[in-house]
DNA sequence: TTCCATGCTGTTAATTTAATCAGCGTCCGG
DNA sequence: CCGGACGCTGATTAAATTAACAGCATGGAA
């Protein structure tokens, strides 16, 4: 897809807006009163140059014609999928852009209640727990965790995966896996539950 | 939402069917064409019976002004995505229709070339694989299986999920687990590869 | 300078589309 | 037999929409 001028984008940015709040595509119209434009005529030169550069599609003598092309819909499902989490720049918060290598459409109804983004496990410390080096765990959002639960935390600034166990004041945070010990930080230490585990997805490497 | 008439539904259908298509909503005499209709009325009449019963809602004074309701955009999805197999009728093929509990709509870019269903694993013989009891199994319909690749095999009409190995016309299923014995078919019997998984999925149950 | 792409205003004709009115036939329950 | 829901034809009207033409202005490249 060549690359739009800013003007053009924005077009580019209310159809897809149109599209996902009313579920079609904007007329000339429309469009020309989205970006302020008096004339019509002006989204129609628009949209011309939109096709021209293989944005989308216009259908002849149709109203409401345009239709995102393939690339325009394939950056439509990665801007609103869940982002996936590599690495975690340190000191930086999980969810920074950054830290983001992709997004992936899953259905929500699968992950309980919600889910808000997955976090590429690294290491073995959860072996037992049929969590596996490179798996992807889905994560929601929560400070809020029970016992016997897979939590994200963030110790000191280190992000960790898993299993949170209370007793009473004492926090230990275990592994699954008889080669790692469990955490058990020091009483004031800065221990802060980023998020629990909802889900696991396995790709490849079976 | 509220029982459709046999034709009610077929104009539901079309409507998705063009959504899905076209990427936009058909209009009057769209429909009227596709469900033989002289008149477009014939096709307003039952868009305002959809309405009615609340398949889909009508944008007053646009062109095309149809969405479905978000009742009927939820079937859509369970109609699309990948259908999630429980049990396994005996006798009857894996992707048969009674044996689909749901439909998931899952990213294609997760899980390789392509997948074809979700297969709930039952029993604990491949848990040091970290595929536990309950875990979705992502399949990928092919008879072609490599050494080492976990794969969905029938025997005399029994389906079974295990590990791959072939020693030149030896072939065995292992299993990853002490306790289960891996299984060598005896020469002749009925084994058929129906798919190899391209991932795991756990939801609850962490 | 000239040419061309971009980005707009303003207008108009032709076509598409929604929306409505008047009817006709069938089937079903009261 | 009546009333009502369903399913459709056919025609009409008003409004929405596309698509085109004529211009004007700016800025960059030849």
């Amino acid at each position: 897809m060549e690359i739009l001028t800013d003007r053009q984008q924005q077009v580019l940015d209310f159809i897809r807006h149109h599209l996902d709040a009313h579920g079609l595509p904007p007329t000339r119209a429309e469009i020309a009163r989205a970006l302020g434009f008096s004339s019509g005529n002006a989204a129609e030169v628009h949209l011309r140059a939109l096709e021209r550069k293989g944005a989308i599609e216009l259908i002849a003598h149709a109203s409401r014609g345009i239709r995102l092309s393939a690339m325009a819909q394939e950056f439509t499902a990665t801007a609103t999928g869940l982002p996936l989490i590599g690495r975690i720049a340190a000191g930086s918060p999980i969810l920074a852009e950054q830290n983001i290598e992709a997004r992936y459409q899953l259905d929500e109804r699968l992950f309980g209640p919600h889910a808000d983004y997955l976090l590429r496990v690294q290491g073995q410390s959860l072996r037992d727990a049929g969590i596996l080096d490179g798996d992807l765990l889905v994560v929601r959002c929560t400070p809020e965790a029970c016992n016997g639960q897979i939590v994200v935390a963030r110790i000191d600034d280190e992000v960790t995966v898993k299993r949170f166990e209370r007793t009473g004041e004492r926090v230990r945070l275990l592994s699954a896996n008889p080669d790692f010990a469990p955490i058990e930080p020091a009483t004031g230490a800065a221990l802060v539950i980023e998020g629990v585990a909802v889900g696991v997805i396995r790709c490849g490497r079976l």
